[in-house]
DNA sequence: CTCAAAATGAGTTGCGCACCTCAAAACGCC
DNA sequence: GGCGTTTTGAGGTGCGCAACTCATTTTGAG
């Protein structure tokens, strides 16, 4: 038993036999170029429709000539989760270039909106086809952005969006339900046990990390109302800072059932807990894969890592700009990021 | 700040100058022709190795004129799961017709041995360059198998694998590891209360199944040996028995805390445990994600689904079909299934 | 050294499309 | 009806490679 799925092989010449007019006009009506008239452009694209015709992309590379190019606009420093996906686009180098596909780094203060938008203003008068960027949601961000938009070069927000911009494409988490999901994990996993509740994070300024708090508070709100949250703790992502305050925190209160780390210093969340000879009690939830984490899961101090896929971003990023790029539609449920919720037994 | 990570753009015949030979020749030593001596192979095998060249993808596929054509290999009968994978690949129509590649569906029973070795078989001698098939672990499978790769054609096992076989590839996951999962899952949510738990299946016989219940057991024993596993029920993946089954279990033992469905039939278990007043009190954990336990979620009776993703594994065994037929190196970390850990806040 | 077999060079064709030019036809306006 | 403008047709070129033919050179065995 066998169905059919895909059809046949139809070519522009065939198209424009169909629609009695010649390859030029098809190829103009392709390609929104001026000179035709309206109702010919309908009869055009009504044969295309009807004969479910799509133009054979290799042949539609390969006459491009020029390879397209892509800028990555990426944070300076040593944040883990990016140079996870800086990693992930070197390791398609090969599928990029079999492809004639350059991507090319921008590192910048994306923290820093001015130097972030002068960054995204350069790019607007280059020779790019696309930018991918970690978006601050800042006015003069988001005008950057449209100033690229308006010189016809696709635009993805990438991790961070800025929902105010004209940008073609977000790939990244909903971090409000990332939130929320820590908020039930943490809820679920500390069982019957009444006590209190920890939460630290980078800084309340960044907008995901807000995000996450507010998710967070809200599940813990409305369905774990018996548990008693404490002040959230701002450790700026550093492990250090995270550990000191951490320490002085357990050492405050016995209590302490759950803790939930929203932001980086995970390493230094963890020490704090082993030192205190308290990891196995309390329910302790963070983000991000990275090798320190993976072991903190396997050694029982983590007990679950949210995550999203730096390597899923990295590559639905690349695709996305190339369907804009060529026009084609994106396959949405495939540029999805999920929110991963990881435990020992299903590490990938 | 830019950094380069593509490369030139060098054609067949800039390495057949390099290497001092003749197009002829590097066509023959790409695809593996005969008359080429050895010394001649490996100077040109340098050549392209030194210059990172990589032939131009869509150049080679315009070239080669036929479509390349993929059989799928699917089950008979409704199973929601099969069905979400068949859907997701409509839904790539587009996209394949644009490459000039062709998916057709092959519906046999693939529980049968003799009938899907047979089915197998007639795609040996069929015009197909790449097969994906549901599979079944038994002899007269893997040599159908074998026999399929003996002539060229790329084969990838699709959610159930038979490792023992020369198939190239496994789209799916480690259902070992998902069991393991649901384990930790149930003994984490259940907290500090002691009582039963209750696991049931649709047979044995089915190796996923029993590689779930494998790892669920394995977890089970080794950190939560205080929790009285019952014995296992199996329902035959059908709604009607499993309700039937699971209403006498939970009328015999009034102290079940956790509930572990390992195949289909998730709605009748549910009926049962709703029916009984107790779908609150028990942790439910099942598999898949369909509209029905996306409502379950929701509802609060279901958990945890636990999902391999059915739109990643149609178009991972989509990717790796075509990467195989034009020997390209597959992107592993972007073809791996993970084990989704779905909860009512990160669903998607 | 001879001869057949193996290895190689040189060349052609066509895949389907983008992008271009130039001439011809149709059109709208006065 | 004449005019300029808009629309259309016809055609060409080349992208990089696969796949082929056929002539020529090199090689190794006897």
């Amino acid at each position: 038993m066998v169905e059919e799925t895909a059809s046949a092989a139809l070519t522009l010449k065939d198209i424009a036999r169909e629609a009695g007019v010649s390859l030029a006009t098809v190829d103009r009506v392709l390609h929104n170029r001026p000179g035709v008239r309206p109702d010919t452009v309908r009869r055009v694209q009504e044969t295309i429709a009807r004969n479910a015709f799509q133009p054979h992309v290799a042949a539609a590379e390969l006459a491009r000539g020029r390879a397209r190019r892509f800028a990555f606009v990426m944070p300076t420093g040593a944040n883990p989760f990016m140079l996870q996906i800086q990693a992930y686009l070197g390791e398609m180098s090969a599928w990029l270039s079999a492809r004639r596909l350059a991507v090319e780094m921008v590192i910048t203060d994306v923290f820093d909106p001015s130097v972030l938008a002068a960054s995204l203003e350069e790019l607007a008068g280059s020779e790019y086809d696309g930018v991918a960027v970690v978006a601050l949601d800042h006015p003069s961000v988001r005008a950057a952005i449209n100033d690229i938009v308006d010189r016809g070069i696709k635009v993805v927000t990438l991790v961070s969006d800025v929902p105010s911009s004209r940008r073609h494409h977000y790939v990244g988490i909903d971090n409000i339900a990332a939130g929320r999901t820590a908020g039930a994990l943490v809820g679920r996993l500390v069982g019957q046990r009444s006590g209190k509740i920890a939460i630290i994070a980078g800084s309340q300024g960044l907008r995901d990390h807000a995000e996450r708090i507010f998710g967070f508070n809200q599940v813990m709100a409305s369905e774990f109302s018996h548990l008693d949250i404490l002040p959230l703790l701002e450790g700026r992502d550093e492990d250090d800072r995270s550990q000191q305050l951490i320490s002085r925190l357990l050492g405050k209160h016995p209590d302490i059932i759950g803790l939930y780390n929203v932001g980086a210093g995970t390493q230094g969340v963890a020490t704090a807990l082993t030192e205190a000879g308290r990891d196995k009690q309390i329910v302790f939830i963070a983000h991000d894969l990275t090798a320190m984490t993976r072991r903190l899961l396997l050694q029982g101090t983590l007990d679950v890592a949210i995550s999203q896929n730096p390597g899923h971003e990295a590559r639905a990023a690349v695709r996305v700009l190339l369907s804009l790029a060529r026009n084609e539609p994106i396959l949405s449920e495939q540029e999805k990021i999920r929110i991963d919720i990881l435990m020992r037994d299903n590490l990938p």
